[in-house]
DNA sequence: GCTTGCGCTAACTAAATGGTCAACTATCAC
DNA sequence: GTGATAGTTGACCATTTAGTTAGCGCAAGC
């Protein structure tokens, strides 16, 4: 019963990319519409509005982008010590083919947006925090796995899970805001230190 | 000869404020009139648009905020031992008075803005990475005389600088979104953690 | 093949935005 | 005082923005 389309999911990539390339402020609803090639009155169809579609958009690349890349990149099935040094090297190569393709480092959406609209927009930030909270907690599980491993020292994991959190992506935002993917080469080796994994492949 | 006034560094003033508790695409021209008691008219007499005010708020606040806290708590007169604690502390403390005053979590506006517009604005992203810039080399000197001083093990005292600055906005652009000033709490310890600094004050 | 209803569209409105300008005013130097 | 000049103002314009609506078209189910 009635016509079939992907609108909504090319309103959802559409808002993703631009946002992603410039800033969840400075895209508008038409900017969206033109670059997803859907009418405005479409739009108005399937969201409510510019928060709803962003909200939307956040949890779909979650589930389909960056929910699989912590599940590859920081694998339960890895060796504990090899498992933050892989992940901290493809956050690297993911950040540097963006940086090739765009001309310009991206960073992280999440976190950019986040940072933009934490203070206003109650229910973006809400699907912000929410992913943000989801990270955290692969951290934090990464870091217990190696700690009953053996090849960290017993630590207040939480605590520690926030410390990393806030290096990487620190790193990572200081790298967006520089438009200096250099910034991000050391990062393996910065995130080991933090965690102070006794390994040979920490060093 | 002429009338004075101090239209245009309310401008600036309000300019910053804003930028600070919203960002800086949701603040518009009208809105920092409107705040700073000043007519559309006046505020092109003394800016062409919102970027040049931005940038120039942004030096206004370099000179008259960030470069005397530097100066006052990061002070080359303080034992190198203490310095980078001393910091640390002083940051967390401004951090949370700010956010008792507003009743949020504000962050940095320099990196906030910074992340915001680094891929489009250039020159308000000029502005942020000069402060930015100088802030980093605060760090690096602070480095390079806590190494002098033996308490610290030679090292790249520039990719050490990256790393700190990386951690400490890192943590505090989290604190923001999180809109949670418990993950400033333990920075001072995770900043000497991440210097290595050997003092009795580390630990 | 026709009905049902989901999806689509163009044209519209109202409000807000950035930006302009000619006329006005306060102040200082003389 | 008075003239030069820095600063002020409100009214105005063009454009962009978010958001609406009446009606059209396409595809599945019967």
């Amino acid at each position: 019963m009635g016509r079939t389309s992907d609108a909504k999911e090319r309103l959802m990539a559409a808002a993703i990319e631009l946002i992603w390339q410039e800033s969840y402020g400075a895209v508008t609803i038409n900017d969206i519409c033109k670059r997803a090639d859907v009418r405005k009155g479409s739009f108005y169809y399937f969201f409510p509005g510019k928060a709803e579609l962003a909200v939307a958009a956040i949890e779909e690349m979650w589930k389909t982008e960056w929910k699989p890349f912590f599940d590859e990149h920081l694998s339960v099935d890895k060796e504990p010590g090899q498992r933050f040094h892989e992940y901290f090297e493809a956050l690297v190569a993911s950040q540097t083919r963006l940086a090739l393709e765009h001309g310009k480092v991206l960073g992280c959406p999440v976190c950019s947006v986040g940072s933009e609209v934490s203070t206003s927009q109650v229910d973006v930030c809400g699907a912000v925090r929410a992913v943000l909270a989801k990270k955290r907690r692969y951290y934090e599980s990464a870091i217990r796995d190696a700690v009953a491993a053996g090849i960290m020292e017993p630590c207040d994991t939480g605590e520690r899970a926030t410390a990393l959190f806030g290096l990487v992506d620190g790193l990572v935002a200081q790298a967006r805001i520089m438009n200096d993917i250099g910034i991000l080469k050391r990062l393996p080796q910065l995130g080991m230190e933090l965690l102070q994994i006794k390994s040979p492949v920490a060093l």
